[in-house]
DNA sequence: TATTCAATTCCACTGAATGGAATTGGTGGA
DNA sequence: TCCACCAATTCCATTCAGTGGAATTGAATA
């Protein structure tokens, strides 16, 4: 038995994953020291993780050898992820081109614990079409209109599970974030979609998109402005349901050649 | 001490990284036999580990329950690795700016063992701006400008290494092949540059980028094209120099406020 | 040259990981 | 409905791979 809390994990795996874990955006260089002490594991432990992930390609050494960064190889993870989701290459088209044709971001994203990941985001822009490539991008799940409609998607018994978690991460915003999400889901249920605006000047509308035994998805578009809410939702909200209809269309279409 | 050749490394968490690293495009799902089959590890083995890894988040199931592939969390990592890049975000406007102006694919790429993974891949496409983001997608070291222009910059003692690892995966054609990389060599040393057509239709320029004590990256210009290499040379190589140039200028610029 | 801090290596201990074999479970066919 | 088949999982005895505290090495800084 591992220990306390989880199953039947392989100790050295799961803290190799952890490890590269602790690279995030703004924490880019670590040395062993630091990555101890954000781990939690013992000194000896990391060096010799590291030197394994070092020998296996997922991360390099900085010359001053004292510090490490993710590798080149784990770009090769994301392009077969990527490539190898049912959903993406499908609808990534479609989505592209609503992006281009409505002015506005068009993204898809799918659940990593409590964050919400981006597969994919089409960022509209008036000049040119300046793209910050956000695949990979994590946003909260209980703030955004992508995760708030990812949960709605849940099957009832992880819905719980995972609203758990967050009352428990957040007790004390809890009160007011879940009657946020609430509403959300009100919305969800009698529109198909819910608005949120999570960050001034920014508001974004969001949908599940369901494959029969995949995990929920979750499509948006979002746009800079400080318009109303409703004046928005009466915009966007419509403009995300025909894509949302077509993608659904298209991904039937792409899933009954196979099996 | 772990099995044969490697010195001391964590036998689990290489063995998890060689399961993640099984899928690639074109392999998406794969269940526990047959990963345990392109491994080589015992089909138990396969079993705990991928439980793990679906336990950590990097691999996902297939509802039908006999097949893994890989999770949205591993875009995480590769979001992470190309903000923290001390080169990509520093040159990547440079780069778009580039692809715009000439209308060529340009590139920025790094090795992983014996292939080299694109960071980066501005795509020029005359309708709109198609992009076929290909961060993450490996070509083959020894026959693209690409790698042939990271060969030429690495030190004397690891380029002899690799060379040497080539010459052993590719014996059978070697010979006509290292002529091949000399003459790129060549190239390289008199030009600052070299230029390969490793794809009928498609010619490429590459030429590496190199920083105090990381490893070398290289960037590259290709385009769609049939004409005789040598009138390509003549209007790539200078456009890929001058954009080096502004490259490493700018490099040099974002180095030094840090450290 | 001395000092300091991080990384690595050493070492004895042990329980975590292993793989062959048995069991479970789900799927398709009769 | 039942059976046969194949993959996945679990069991279990074995042992060696992984562990962490302590000592050592090594590299920067003053």
């Amino acid at each position: 038995m591992a220990r306390q809390g989880f199953s039947d994990q392989n100790r050295s795996l799961e803290r190799g994953i952890a490890i590269l874990r602790a690279f995030r955006p703004g924490v880019s260089e670590l040395g062993n020291a630091e990555i101890a002490e954000r781990t939690g594991l013992a000194k000896a432990t990391v060096s010799r993780l590291t030197q394994t992930l070092l020998g296996v390609g997922m991360l390099e050494r900085h010359p001053s050898r004292r510090s490490y960064r993710l590798a080149p190889a784990v770009l090769s993870f994301a392009h077969a992820m990527r490539l190898g989701s049912p959903i993406l290459p499908a609808i990534a088209p479609l989505m592209r081109q609503e992006a281009t044709r409505r002015r506005v971001n068009v993204g898809l994203a799918a659940a990593d614990g409590d964050m919400m990941v981006y597969l994919e985001s089409f960022r509209y822009s008036p000049r040119s079409s300046f793209r910050t490539v956000v695949s990979g991008q994590r946003v909260p799940i209980e703030l955004t209109s992508l995760g708030r409609a990812y949960l709605w998607a849940l099957p009832e018994r992880e819905q719980r599970r995972e609203l758990g978690v967050i009352a428990e991460r957040r007790s004390r915003a809890w009160p007011q974030l879940e009657a946020d999400i609430q509403a959300s889901f009100a919305e969800l249920e009698a529109d198909g979609f819910c608005i949120v605006r999570w960050q001034p000047g920014v508001a974004a509308v969001a949908a599940p998109v369901l494959l029969p035994g995949l995990a929920p998805h979750a499509l948006n578009m979002s746009v800079a402005s400080s318009e109303p809410l409703p004046r928005l939702q009466r915009t966007l909200g419509p403009w995300l349901l025909d894509l949302n209809r077509r993608c659904v269309a298209e991904l039937e279409a792409s899933l009954l050649p196979e099996n």
